[in-house]
DNA sequence: CTTCTTGCAAATCCTTTGCAGTTAC
DNA sequence: GTAACTGCAAAGGATTTGCAAGAAG
């Protein structure tokens, strides 16, 4: 299991409550933050405290697994790695929905621009935000 | 004066210290945090308090005079706009400095990626991460 | 004069840490 | 065994808020 490898390789142990986090953490099917996965591990009476689930998170991340996001609110979301490529968000500013997208142009012109300025890339983020169909919809509805 | 007309427009006042505020914001070159601003000030003996300083930039950005940018960490950076056009930003991990890039190709895409989700857009934000020639550079001699 | 503002200190939110007891290897 | 881990409660940083006293219009 890649998470127990990366453990090991690095003098960590394999805990009874790493174990329980990484179960649901690949339970979620998209982004998530720290309180909701929280909150729905003690709903199924699976107890981890705060500070463990934090530091698990962390591990994480370093590890490869899971990806942190900060969507210009000052708590952190987090989305897992399973088998997915590569994507950028759409976030709505009225249900906090977020949609991802993927577009070649804007991965390839993003390399130009980084040759121009000398800059090696390690990663990046791209986000547009806007109102989705519905709540734009609304939005138009309820006259302006 | 575009803040006057704001406030007045919207039943506020012009005090003393959202002038101060004011000016030091338009005295920034570049990103700035918001207890840089209060740092600089306090350096001048020019007294504001911090929940007034926080105030008065939550009141610039409304009155869109100025910018506020999540760079995936905590707290916020601001830009003020001062007829600057809209730009993207490169983040050097090593030495946190920003540079500036605008590409249309980039903007182009995002509105056809708009269109085909059917998202109202009402901003982005993109950001490359990575190391700027000189950090990198200085990454490679230390033998990677 | 009335409404909006200020500064202060306390509160908030999310996250991290110190510590004494507990567990994986 | 012993180094790493846990939960707790307290600390942390950035930002916000309640309130009584002070200015703007």
């Amino acid at each position: 299991m890649q998470f127990a490898d990366y453990l090991s390789r690095h003098g960590l142990k394999l805990t009874r409550e790493r174990r329980l986090v990484l179960n649901e953490v690949f339970r979620q099917n998209d982004h998530f933050q720290a309180d909701e996965l929280l909150f729905r591990m003690q709903k199924k009476n699976v107890r981890v405290s705060k500070a463990t689930l934090y530091r698990t998170l962390a591990l994480l991340v370093r590890a490869g697994l899971l990806r942190e996001e900060v969507f210009g609110e000052r708590h952190s979301h987090y989305e897992h790695i399973l088998g997915q490529q590569h994507h950028d968000h759409l976030v709505c500013l009225a249900c906090g929905r977020i949609e991802e997208f993927r577009n070649d142009e804007i991965e390839q012109a993003q390399d130009e621009i980084c040759a121009q300025h000398g800059f090696q890339p390690t990663g990046h983020r791209m986000e547009i935000h806007g109102y989705c169909r519905e709540c734009w919809k609304k939005k138009e509805e309820d006259g302006r």
